[in-house]
RNA sequence: GCUGAGGUUGCCGAGCCAGGUUAAAGGCGACAGACUCAAGAUCUGUUUCCGAAGGGAUCCGCCGGUUCGAAUCCGGCCCUCAGCACCA
């Protein structure tokens, strides 16, 4: 069905406001959310499925009495869209192809301009693009109450955040500590993945190095590796002779390091101070003493050395290093590897072995050292086992000793550097390096009681798939700090440190509970000049009585907005994708159960999975993120509907691709016109095959109805959807009455899909001649109780004919006569007492046919008790089906090759 | 290496949690037939092997176990994928 169809039930659902549900104590209500967006940019297929299957979700409910929320909102918190305007006003051409490639979906081409310059202020960005997603769900026709929408930057819902973050604070869950980020010294800056170049495609981690002190005579000089545990295969150290190198002072100890690297330093360690450049010729070839072992070792030039990687040093072990063995080689220095790393029964890849089968010549071979390093590294650090003599580390494994060695350094001849994971430059193009702040602001989510409560909420909860309750748990156990503030981003400010804004995660955590109740904070926010105070927001949330006293219209609104979170809270159902497992969604439990009594815990979790387009991740670059606005335009919004429901299981991941999406156009489409072309026919005398439909079509439905409720979609729609049209095939075949088949399951059968096509079934509900929506229907299930009788008799008929099918193929008999023999009463009343009495019953004259039965039993039933009747009615059929006569009879005959038995007739094919 | 998911008939993909009704849904592909001047679309049938009577044999990564009975439960092994970790 067309885009104006669609269009036009969007309005109607709109003006006629029959998502935006009021309480009503009679209804058992059903809340389900959804992560709100972030509004930054238009979204795309993979985005919208989530969406979708909440919204059939939302839907389905509905049809099942639930009294049914489904809201939204747009968060525009943290630092992207501030990033991105900075970016506009900047110029940044990348920046400007890609909001330009956004605006074009939705404007002219002479408005564009004038958008990109509205861009440069990043509320107009946010502004912008939640108008457009609101438009974008509306044309996928989702069933979201927009009247309780707000944004993570709105002052009434900050307030709400400050009350949060206040409350985490008394209880005690509020922490300072150091905290490694991400720094620009040129900006003086925290920078996120957004400000580095391409931070999107090739991210930026922060990696842990231990810098080991070497003394010397005079002063110390400071390597930084990832792997402590070579300290004891050292040789010598490293520096780059073209490089400046300064003295720090490091608590009272003067320390060699590079002259790139003292700034960093410094950023990392407040009590590091520069203390000018030293001359080279007092480090070069002078010797230093390695910790723990005492060993003295030399210093020597080498070009490989990167001065802004660490400190500029690095500490050399031949025995286990590509780099290390490649350069002395260089240098043509003649030193014996120290080997400190074996394998199990002395298996393994040693440097010179991978020197050799790589040919590696010189350190100029660079891309080949790097691959033999990382290989070297994984075999040592997954089998390798420490043997260096006689330390106290000897005999353990290279993961064990690391960690080990690492702390004895620490306690005194060593301290953590951090440094980032490649190289890596702002957008700006300022070098990005890690500074660690001294008053980060975290949540401790380690405090046992909130892990206690924590559990508990989740044992409690729903997961689909259930596994994802066992990876809850392990999360909860596995979360310690967590930074949750920022300071830089949209936001709300911490209320107890003004100076940090609350970072984006840590404010969308307990929204969902603003939806029951936004309108009425929004109005309360404004009779009070712009202020949400204390016990008006804890008499809300929790109920705990109002402190202060208020006016009249404020006190009304306060109690209606307490009465709607009592009545709606509790999320029924939060629906979004694995990678919020380990953030948003263990966040989402544990404040809640730190804030909030258990009636509002959140009560169930759906995990959708990811979308892939044309077989590929879905990405900007690779113009494959088609924009919903496209999908609802080129495919029908429908039709998108349809195949994200029922090409993949809720949980795995779904691929958008044309190939797949044309065959299920193809079903939909034969579903519109079978509707389309119905007609009463008047009459409803039924035949068997009539009468198997409708009862076939009422199993699907109960079918569809289990699988509904535990949100597995696609079967639910393979159901009711394909295994119906499937049957209607059968009836067709059959020479069945179309018609008066449909005629008895019509209704209900519009009303079950509307859930997934629910702009084509209000259509054709209304074409059909029915008023109002079919969205607000109701379901009554029959449940189970149906007569089974018909569908039994179908299969007898079927089974007939397959048998007949069968004999003819494996005889090759191409029969002009079928001759039909069905069993006669008296074989019926011999087999009857065969199946609940056992043989001693058996009359004489019938003994002679309980081998045959023992050989025939699974097929004998005693289902069908006018079988005579049931062949004759389908004789003609059968005629037709095999082209020949068809002879019926009922009759025991001992010379004949079968015995008729109830359920299973003799079949005679006479050529 | 850790954690999780998974290995099903030509392919994709159900079933497995609650063992028998499973030669194992559905789709695709292939083959045959109907329709058509033809192609496409559509419809019908077949698609592990054997069978001149509706039947039989073998089968769900590998090995073993539990059971009257296992694709389904248990143990071990092999392999694949994802996330994490690791990579001066």
């Amino acid at each position: 069905m067309g885009p104006e169809i669609e269009k036009k039930w969007q309005e109607r659902w709109e003006s006629e406001r029959i998502f935006e549900p009021a309480i009503n104590p009679e209804m058992e209500k059903f809340l389900i959310t959804v992560p709100w967006p972030y509004s930054n940019g238009s979204l795309h297929v993979g985005h919208g499925r989530t969406y979708s299957l909440a919204d059939v979700v939302a839907r389905y409910r509905r049809l099942m009495g639930y009294n049914v929320l489904f809201p939204m909102g747009f968060h525009q918190s943290g630092t992207p869209i501030l990033a991105y305007s900075e970016r506009l006003r900047r110029g940044d051409r990348e920046a400007i192809r890609q909001y330009t490639e956004y605006l074009k979906e939705y404007e002219n081409e002479g408005e564009i301009n004038h958008y990109l310059d509205q861009f440069r202020e990043p509320e107009n960005i946010a502004q912008y693009f939640s108008d457009r997603i609101i438009k974008d769900f509306r044309g996928l026709g989702y069933s979201i109450d927009w009247s309780r929408r707000f944004t993570s930057a709105e002052p009434f819902y900050q307030e709400v955040v400050k009350w949060q973050f206040r409350h985490l604070h008394d209880l005690g869950l509020i922490k300072q500590g150091r905290y490694p980020i991400l720094y620009s010294i040129e900006d003086q800056n925290a920078v996120g993945e957004d400000d580095i170049k391409d931070g999107d495609t090739d991210k930026v981690s922060i990696e842990e190095f231990t810098a080991v002190i070497f003394q010397g005579p005079d002063f110390g000089i400071v390597a930084a590796s990832l792997r402590p545990e070579t300290i004891f295969g050292i040789t010598n150290l490293w520096i780059n002779p073209e490089e400046e190198y300064h003295l720090v002072d490091y608590m009272g100890e003067r320390l060699v390091t590079s002259a790139s690297s003292v700034q960093k330093l410094i950023l990392q360690n407040p009590d590091i101070k520069d203390l000018g450049n030293v001359d080279k010729d007092r480090i070069l070839y002078h010797e230093f003493a390695v910790p723990i072992t005492g060993k003295k070792v030399p210093v020597f030039p080498s070009g490989f050395v990167d001065p802004d990687n660490g400190t500029g040093v690095v500490y050399s072990v031949p025995g286990h290093s590509v780099w290390d063995y490649v350069a002395l080689k260089d240098i043509g220095v003649n030193i014996e590897p120290v080997k400190i790393i074996t394998f199990p029964e002395g298996k393994g890849l040693t440097v010179e072995g991978l020197v050799n089968e790589k040919s590696i010549g010189s350190l100029s071979d660079s891309d080949k050292i790097r691959e033999a390093t990382a290989m070297l590294y994984r075999e040592e650090f997954y089998s390798g086992i420490m043997d260096d003599g006689n330390s106290d580390f000897s005999g353990m494994s290279v993961q064990e000793a690391r960690e080990n060695i690492k702390k004895r350094l620490l306690d005194d001849s060593a301290f953590i550097l951090y440094e980032t994971s490649r190289k890596a430059e702002t957008r700006g193009g300022s070098r990005v390096v890690v500074a660690v702040l001294q008053d980060q602001w975290f949540i401790d989510y380690s405090v046992p009681w909130l892990k206690e409560k924590s559990h508990a909420v989740v044992e409690n909860m729903l997961f689909e798939p259930s596994h994802y309750r066992e990876g809850m748990h392990d999360i909860i156990d596995w979360l310690r700090e967590r930074p949750c503030a920022r300071r830089r981003g949209i936001g709300t400010k911490l209320p107890f440190d003004e100076r940090w804004t609350i970072e984006s995660l840590s404010d969308s955590t307990i929204y969902p509970i603003v939806y029951t109740c936004a309108t009425q904070l929004r109005e309360i926010y404004a009779k009070l000049g712009s202020n949400l105070p204390e016990d008006i927001l804890e008499h809300i949330f929790t109920g705990v009585p109002l402190k202060n006293s208020y006016s009249n219209e404020v006190t009304d609104l306060v109690n209606q907005a307490r009465t709607s979170r009592e009545y709606w809270y509790g999320v029924d159902v939060r629906m979004t994708t694995s990678p919020h497992m380990t953030n948003h969604l263990a966040f989402y439990i544990m404040n809640h159960a730190a804030l909030f009594r258990e009636k509002d815990w959140p009560k169930g979790i759906v995990i959708s999975g990811l979308v892939i387009s044309e077989g590929a991740k879905i990405s900007k670059s690779k113009g494959n993120a088609i924009s919903l606005l496209r999908i609802a335009n080129n495919y029908s919004s429908d039709l998108y509907r349809l195949f994200s429901s029922i090409n993949s299981e809720t949980t795995s991941v779904l691929d958008w691709n044309e190939a797949d999406i044309s065959l299920v156009r193809k079903k939909y489409d034969s579903f519109v016109s079978i509707v389309e072309s119905f007609k009463d026919p008047g009459v409803t005398d039924m035949g068997n095959v009539e009468r198997w439909f409708v009862v076939s079509f009422y199993n699907h439905a109960s079918e569809y109805i289990k699988k509904m409720n535990s949100y597995d979609i696609r079967g639910a729609y393979i159901s009711i959807f394909y295994e119906v049209l499937n049957d209607i095939k059968h009836v067709e075949a059959r020479g069945g009455n179309m018609m008066v088949a449909l005629r008895a399951v019509i209704r209900d059968w519009l009303v079950l899909m509307s859930p997934v096509i629910p702009h084509t079934c209000e259509e054709l509900w209304e074409r059909m001649g029915n008023h109002g929506f079919v969205s607000t229907e109701r379901y009554i299930s029959l449940g189970d109780g149906m007569d089974q009788s018909p569908i039994h008799r179908e299969n007898y008929i079927e089974k007939l004919i397959s048998d007949i099918r069968e004999i003819s193929r494996a005889t090759g008999i191409n029969p002009s006569v079928i001759r039909i023999n069905v069993a006669p009463e008296d074989i019926f009343e011999t087999a009857s007492l065969l199946m609940n009495e056992g043989p001693s019953k058996v009359p004489d004259h019938h003994r002679y046919l309980i081998p045959d039965f023992m050989k025939n039993r699974k097929n004998i039933s005693l289902e069908i008790k006018d079988e005579m009747n049931l062949v004759r009615s389908e004789k003609d059929y059968i005629e037709k089906l095999f082209s020949c006569n068809v002879e019926i009879l009922s009759e025991v005959n001992r010379s004949r090759r079968a015995v008729p038995w109830p359920g299973r007739p003799s079949i005679e094919l006479i050529r």
